[in-house]
DNA sequence: CGAGGAATTGAGAAACTTCAACCGTGGTGG
DNA sequence: CCACCACGGTTGAAGTTTCTCAATTCCTCG
């Protein structure tokens, strides 16, 4: 679970002893296979969920099967915090990739958050962050044209793979097949296979094969008008 | 302060003393003149602002100018709870008509959060609910097109203004030029323009004069493919 | 080697944007 | 009191973006 700490001290001042009550209280993890569904719209689940590997994605369709994604779980994302207040889920947690879950009973987080306003603190600032996030989403979908809407995209998660150090020269994971990009830029598949094309050729960036290399960062921000303050990461 | 009392309850299960404590917390309010900025995008403001009376915004815009509203904050609604603990604002709050807004200061939200879990836990219900409801609003500019994007957001503020009683015979106040409403739906103004037309001949909704009337909204729903589910409204 | 899924590409259609003209209304100043 | 202006909304025409659908290629896996 050091993935959990890790995340909550890029956010918030959360000490020690709070984080390992914390991550003490997480039950044993299971394994999800790519395309599998962890927690269905509507479902009143008695945990709360982590990523500890892998990448999980929420998501909801409409009713003619219009599928939207609204956030890339990573490693040490909590999946679904709200139901620990709100009790019923109103969308979708799936595994974009094969990933691995721990489970935290909805209870303890009651009682912790209770007890510990650190905890509850940090916690809840998870929220408010992915709140910005989902803002600058909206954003996105709605004001920005498809080939700048996906350069964005690739900064935002560019720069949460940096906090966690997962991006080396300009290159970092995206296990995720090109349908479900489409489904968090709004596109339809067709669009989004000639903007990445598009984008490739200017030099911008590359989704080749689940991996995304992008040559120049700073220009590539500057082309999506990417501003990163929204992430709310602690500079380091 | 009393809108600010209701929203919490129609949300959680506050009590009466802990509502009390954080009502009694406000300053005087100050009123807003349509159209100004209430907060703006990189502040650190040293309160926290509650709707009273009249309609606000939270809105970016992108460098080329495009504005995206991200939420209509009606009486009761908090507009920026987030610089409790997040410090710096990553948007525009401003004024759609009107309005009187009340300060808290952060420090009270702060040192109320750590002494009165309940509290704490109420505040992190509104923020929760404003997550799901921005999550709907991605699925909404990403997937639905344009009468049904307008169509949707009619039938959530329906939702939302039914709760505080400010809805009558399927009339209600949406007191904002058509510009905002075609920011927040992510389209121009004059698609904005045409759509409503179209809905009004469908005999679907009318938005004339800032009034809107939806003459069945049982049948705007069905078109919209709207479920307050995500609204997470406390039935009553 | 073949089958099946994912990605690419082309062609035509639909949705939406832009720009400009036009209308109505309400407010202002002569 | 009226003329005029400014502003929000509506409409038309042309242009752009994006979609759909289908054909094709590519790759992986059996």
């Amino acid at each position: 679970m050091d993935v959990l700490a890790r995340k909550l001290r890029t956010l918030s001042d959360i000490d020690e002893p709070d984080l390992s009550i914390l991550t003490e209280a997480t039950k044993t993890a299971r394994g999800f296979k790519t395309g599998s569904v962890i927690i269905r719209d509507g479902d009143r689940p008695s945990d709360v969920h982590v990523v500890l590997d892998g990448y999980a994605a929420r998501s909801k369709s409409t009713e003619d099967g219009r599928r939207q994604i609204f956030a890339y779980l990573l490693p040490g994302d909590l999946c679904d915090l709200h139901v620990a207040l709100l009790e019923r889920m109103d969308h979708d947690i799936s595994a974009l990739s094969d990933c691995e879950i721990a489970f935290i009973p909805r209870t303890t987080i009651l009682s912790l958050t209770n007890e510990h306003p650190r905890i509850a603190r940090a916690l809840w600032m998870c929220n408010l962050v992915d709140e910005a996030v989902l803002r600058e989403w909206v954003l996105n979908v709605g004001r920005r044209e498809a080939e700048q809407r996906i350069a964005h995209l690739f900064c935002e998660i560019h720069a949460r793979l940096t906090a966690i150090d997962l991006v080396v020269d300009g290159i970092f994971d995206l296990p995720i097949p090109q349908a479900a990009l489409a489904d968090t830029v709004g596109l339809s598949g067709a669009h989004l296979s000639r903007s990445l094309k598009a984008l490739r050729e200017a030099g911008l960036a590359e989704f080749k094969e689940h991996i995304v290399t992008v040559p120049d960062i700073r220009r590539l921000q500057r082309f999506a008008g990417f501003d990163p303050a929204y992430l709310h990461l602690k500079r380091r």
